[in-house]
DNA sequence: GCCGTTTTCGGCCCGACTGTTTTCAGTCG
């Protein structure tokens, strides 16, 4: 049983044991529990009894709970509350305005049982006598009911939620009255996925803002406007928040607004132990500010440095922040080159020389070809005699640029058996091999596994590419040991991908944790098939430092010349 | 249901907005 599927059936009792009228603070920890979990690089299901009970937020009786789901298979109290509450009821938890609280009145008095049943009893007018209900809840119930079955509400990939982000800031900037300005949310914690914007500004006059902000184009409903927030949602279906405090809060409110929640809870809880009040306004001592202008000294004030948005997570970083062993995260210019690369010689768009001019421009110094191998013939994979043209090609091209290094290279694909697509001598003569799965993704976990650790056994192969070959939205990650991957890996070497496709980021930011835990060298790489996407590597970048890597952990943070050293180059 | 250098019991983050309330509950972030 894996990590998430464990997180799912814990996830899906906090919501039935909350539909059912349960203590709170009972339903919060089965959520706890389960993000725990999700957040465990190591199987769970491997683990003893007392090594769950060891993780924080797991007592006693839900690692108990936790083992009797692992060894049977299933959870007893998950099939008895299943029993009432079905999939299709805690899915109208989606639609604004219903809580556990009104969802359970409505299984109680109209004995609702999914959204048909819901849409039937708003149509005929049965909710608005109901206490708790009314006649505009009644609407818009019926309103979202309606939008909803034609476009579903998704969570966006984060490349696209910058798209949205840049024209609505620019729309705000417009707006005198804003003195301050931020992205915050999940958004700014530069998630892979985002499920709605959260937009903060400092003004004197908030009300300026708010005409402002529901003014931009895209919107196609205000569900909320306040003195200091509002909510739009915009055609596409993606809602935004804005929320709008004096700019002596500004800190914070980006702070608070930034979140994540789990975050956000530690940090009361810390200002409570000090005898503080933490809001949005500020960090307070009874009447008194203490600070709140700026996020470095709310931090500050809680005995903490300041925290990289992308830690929040509450994954260990505000002990590393009390402590002062915050990691250095990478950042963008750490790169010195790429080294997931494509051209027209497969499925790139572009010939080598326009990617290699393009790589310079974004101040690469080395750059590796991979176009693929042969089994990919859709892409029109290269076997021996197109890789010696393109092998020519390239030695070309070398003596035309003096300031980047291009080296031969490949993205090998990795057979059904863990054998190779090409043989070794061709293999030895390339300065990079990364090795990738296309095809049977979905493989028995132990024969992926297997696969996996023949491939990375080889000499020749320097990189595991896009490990998990998950496609967010799309495609469900394999399904393997990580586990036993990285122990191969470590010892013999072998890199593991940062592949930087928006729709791709894989490694996730918790395999990253661990393949770093486990001291295996990562790469972060664009997978450009045109020029253009090199611009894509600052998403892998976000996504390592969501995994607490420093530039000292990624192999292409190295100039040419240590990077050689750490293997010699066949071909330079 | 979790957790503990105040505690093994009694706490558990905090505030805005909406709708329906006639003083606040429910939802949301």
């Amino acid at each position: 049983m894996q990590n998430t599927e464990i997180a799912k059936v814990l996830d899906e009792v906090g919501d039935m044991l909350e539909l059912s009228g349960e203590n709170f603070f009972r339903v919060r920890a089965y959520h706890n529990a389960a993000r725990a979990i999700h957040d465990q690089s190591a199987a769970v299901a491997k683990m003893t009894r007392d090594e769950i009970d060891k993780i924080p937020g797991i007592g006693a009786d839900l690692a108990g709970k936790i083992a009797t789901l692992i060894t049977t298979g299933e959870l007893p109290l998950h099939r008895e509350l299943s029993r009432k509450f079905t999939g299709e009821l805690l899915e109208l938890r989606t639609i604004p305005g219903l809580g556990p609280k009104r969802i359970k009145t409505l299984i109680d008095r109209l004995h609702i049982r999914n959204r048909a049943d819901l849409e039937r009893a708003a149509k005929a007018g049965k909710l608005r006598g109901i206490k708790g209900f009314g006649q505009t809840m009644e609407e818009k119930i019926l309103e979202t009911i309606a939008r909803t079955e034609s476009q579903p509400a998704r969570r966006i990939l984060y490349s696209e939620a910058e798209e949205v982000a840049a024209s609505l800031v620019a729309h705000l900037r417009a707006c005198r009255a804003i003195e301050q300005l931020e992205v915050a949310g999940s958004f700014r914690r530069r998630r892979e996925t985002i499920g709605d914007l959260d937009i903060l500004a400092a003004a004197s006059n908030s009300q300026a803002v708010m005409d402002r902000f529901v003014a931009f184009p895209a919107v196609s409903e205000v569900s909320a406007k306040g003195d200091t927030r509002s909510a739009v949602v915009l055609r596409s279906g993606l809602q935004i928040d804005l929320r709008v405090v004096p700019r002596a809060s500004f800190g914070a409110a980006l702070a608070y607004f930034t979140g994540s929640k789990p975050h956000n809870i530690h940090l009361r809880r810390i200002a409570q132990d000090r005898g503080l009040l933490l809001n949005e306004y500020g960090l307070f001592r009874g009447e008194s500010i203490v600070a709140g202008r700026t996020e470095e000294r709310v931090y500050r004030a809680l005995g903490l440095s300041w925290i990289p948005p992308e830690l929040r997570e509450d994954r260990g970083e505000i002990e590393a922040a009390a402590s002062g062993s915050l990691p250095k995260l990478i950042t963008r210019d750490d790169l010195k080159g790429d080294l997931h690369t494509h051209s027209t010689y497969t499925d790139g768009r572009n010939s080598i020389l326009e990617m290699v001019q393009k790589a310079r421009e974004c101040g690469l110094r080395y750059v590796a070809v991979t176009d693929h191998s042969r089994r990919l013939a859709m892409a029109h994979g290269l076997d021996r005699t197109r890789l010696h043209e393109q092998a020519h090609e390239i030695e070309r091209l070398r003596t035309q640029f003096k300031d980047i290094a291009i080296l031969r290279g490949i993205e090998l694909d990795i057979l059904d058996d863990g054998s190779l697509d090409l043989p070794d001598d061709i293999l030895a003569q390339l300065d990079w091999v990364v090795a990738s799965v296309h095809y049977k993704l979905d493989q028995d976990p132990r024969e992926m596994t297997r696969r996996l650790t023949k491939a990375i056994r080889n000499r020749n192969v320097d990189a595991i590419g896009h490990p998990t070959g998950r496609l967010l939205g799309r495609r469900e990650a394999s399904r393997f040991e990580f586990d036993e991957i990285l122990r191969v890996a470590r010892e013999e070497g072998c890199a593991m991908e940062i592949d930087s496709q928006p729709d791709r980021l894989d490694l996730t930011d918790t395999l990253c944790m661990a393949a770093k835990r486990s001291g295996v060298k990562l790469v972060v790489t664009s997978d450009a098939h045109s020029p253009r996407e090199f611009e894509f590597l600052a998403y892998g970048i976000n996504q390592a430092r969501r995994g607490w890597i420093e530039a000292r952990d990624i192999l292409n943070t190295r100039p040419l010349k240590s990077f050689r050293e750490r293997r010699p180059l066949a071909s330079l």
